[in-house]
DNA sequence: GTCCAATATCGATACTTGTCAATATCTATC
DNA sequence: GATAGATATTGACAAGTATCGATATTGGAC
């Protein structure tokens, strides 16, 4: 739902390891984590909540394990946040001076 | 250049709403940022130097005034971490139970 | 060169957050 | 119910950072 919030979930080096290895491998267990990120499994544990809060991941509970998968709705955010920002990029009047001021 | 970085740059209110800004006017003088972001003058220059440093802006001075704009060179990571993401969302194997492990 | 406005830098402070050890919870199995 | 393994929560601490006031720098006008 919310852009500032997923880009701060993403925005460390940690949940972009874990993103990335959803994005390539579509469905990891959390246990799987551990090992990828150099981290203690506390530490795994509360990014995966902050990834889940987000809305950037999902969970479901199998048994002992639990396997989280990316959300695509989250994936859509950042891809129209691309758009928009390449869309923005080059718009360029490049205008010699300042225009005068409408507000005093 | 650094995806990481980027993300770090936009993931702060103050940063995100020059960088939107930016991508809906095109060009704004720093002077301009001041009104827009309810922080004081060394704040918003702070800003735009984390934003500048990560590639997320490029700026040149005319005259007394400087000017900001987007980089199209980091608009393009944004958008292809979307579609990382949006590729990587649903890729559900959905396995039912967990593989044996290949190491150990 | 002097004055003024725009922007950047510095130093200090408060807030946020990433991290881990210890512990709790949950599920399956016996 | 007892045990064992997987994951989550708690509490504490260290590191990072957003913020501002004061000050420095830069460029234009006189």
């Amino acid at each position: 739902m919310d852009d500032l919030r997923i880009l701060k979930a993403l925005a460390d080096p940690t949940r972009f390891a874990i993103v990335k290895q959803l994005s390539t491998d579509g469905e990891v267990c959390a246990c799987d984590f551990t090992s990828c990120c150099d981290v203690s499994q506390p530490t795994v544990s509360h990014h995966l909540k902050v990834l889940r809060e987000a809305g950037v991941i999902a969970c479901e509970r199998r048994g002992t394990w639990i396997y989280y998968w990316l959300e695509p709705k989250a994936a859509h955010r950042i891809a129209a946040l691309g758009r928009m920002l390449t869309s923005g990029a080059g718009k360029e009047p490049k205008r010699v001076t300042k225009p005068a001021l409408v507000t005093a």
